[in-house]
DNA sequence: TAACATACGGAGCACTGCTCCGCTTTGTCA
DNA sequence: TGACAAAGCGGAGCAGTGCTCCGTATGTTA
């Protein structure tokens, strides 16, 4: 996460050459472009000469690929998170709260084509995508799964951390292949997370 | 599955030449050898080279990755695909059987270092690998399913297919990091798939 | 405009998978 | 036993990657 400025923001961050902050931002959109196209493990050459820049360049403004992708990715990460405590207080529980926050990372996962793989990808340079997804989202979960299990929805023993790497691999393949449903398969998961007696 | 001739058993295999099954013995058990140390995406270079053959060689007994890998397996899926019909017989109920022999599976999948991620790996190379689990094992896990279903254990409306791709998922990185223990999660996924009220 | 820090670009290296074909080994048959 | 196809072998070599390095170009500042 060494470089990202501004945030994708307005503010020209003093100190910056003008040609930097505008290749910059030519990544960005060709990244966006070619991980739709051929996933979020496309060829790093493929990317510079979609944004017309040099290899050099990419590898400057973002040392690892993760950097690459949290970056283009960061927004809706940020908003999945910022969802947890909205559902929260809105959801008719905890527990359905935690099924809709669930199915949003779900939906974002699974609409990123090779997201999913990558994320659980022993793949060095992916490493640091791994984190920022955790770090970010796994408090968000906590937040959910704890009240859950203080509502006595769901039974004590599961740990956030562990829940959100399940879904994210069950998320896996889900392209392409009708036979096989990521949603189908979390909600399964979900389900064995209940308390047996609600009373 | 092209060669494997003589299911590396004893049978000479007539009309083949000695050094050819020599070299295919001998490649078998580097791989194995390799598939512990380096996971079975290992460099291909490395097998060879382990086996004392050239890259023509292995290529030529094994065309594809997947024909090795399963050559290596082949017994240890073959004796769990054989569990399933034991289990069954065996077991308290249907349920305990499909929870057992999911266990099996399972322990099979996280002892072989990447084998799981090689399975619903996109990667050309490894579809037969998959076809090939998927074959003998589904159909197992169906009887199983099924046999739940009809003594009311089981809600129906899931798929073997589903459920095994599902296990397969959640064994995915299932080394080193003692916060993600894929059994247990596997655990909640079978707990999802049981009927509410078992009379 | 001059001078300097900053940033660029892509040649190049290392490492892969996989192929291709000249050479060697093996089995057979007289 | 010797000779001769056929079967099999080996590894050079090509193509596609990731990533680095440094000579050159560009922006910035005075």
């Amino acid at each position: 996460m060494v470089p990202t400025t501004g945030e994708s923001g307005e503010m020209p961050a003093r100190s910056r050459r003008a040609d930097a902050q505008r290749n910059q931002r030519k990544l960005l959109a060709a990244a966006a472009d070619v991980f739709v196209t051929s996933g979020v493990d496309a060829p790093v050459r493929e990317i510079a000469a979609r944004a017309g820049v040099g290899m050099g360049t990419i590898y400057r403004h973002f040392p690892t690929r993760a950097d690459l992708v949290v970056a283009v990715y960061r927004h809706q990460v940020e908003a999945c998170a910022e969802a947890g405590p909205a559902l929260l207080a809105s959801a008719d529980s905890p527990f359905a709260a935690l099924r809709q926050w669930v199915g949003l990372f779900v939906d974002f996962l699974v609409t990123k084509h090779g997201l999913a793989t990558a994320l659980q990808s022993d793949n060095d340079g992916f490493e640091a995508l791994h984190t920022y997804f955790i770090d970010r989202l796994v408090p968000v979960c906590e937040q959910l799964l704890d009240a859950a299990v203080d509502a006595g929805e769901v039974r004590p023993g599961t740990r956030a951390y562990e829940l959100m790497r399940g879904v994210g691999n069950l998320c896996v393949g889900g392209d392409g292949d009708p036979r096989y449903d990521p949603r189908r398969l979390v909600e399964l998961l979900l389900r064995g997370l209940r308390r047996p007696r609600t009373s």
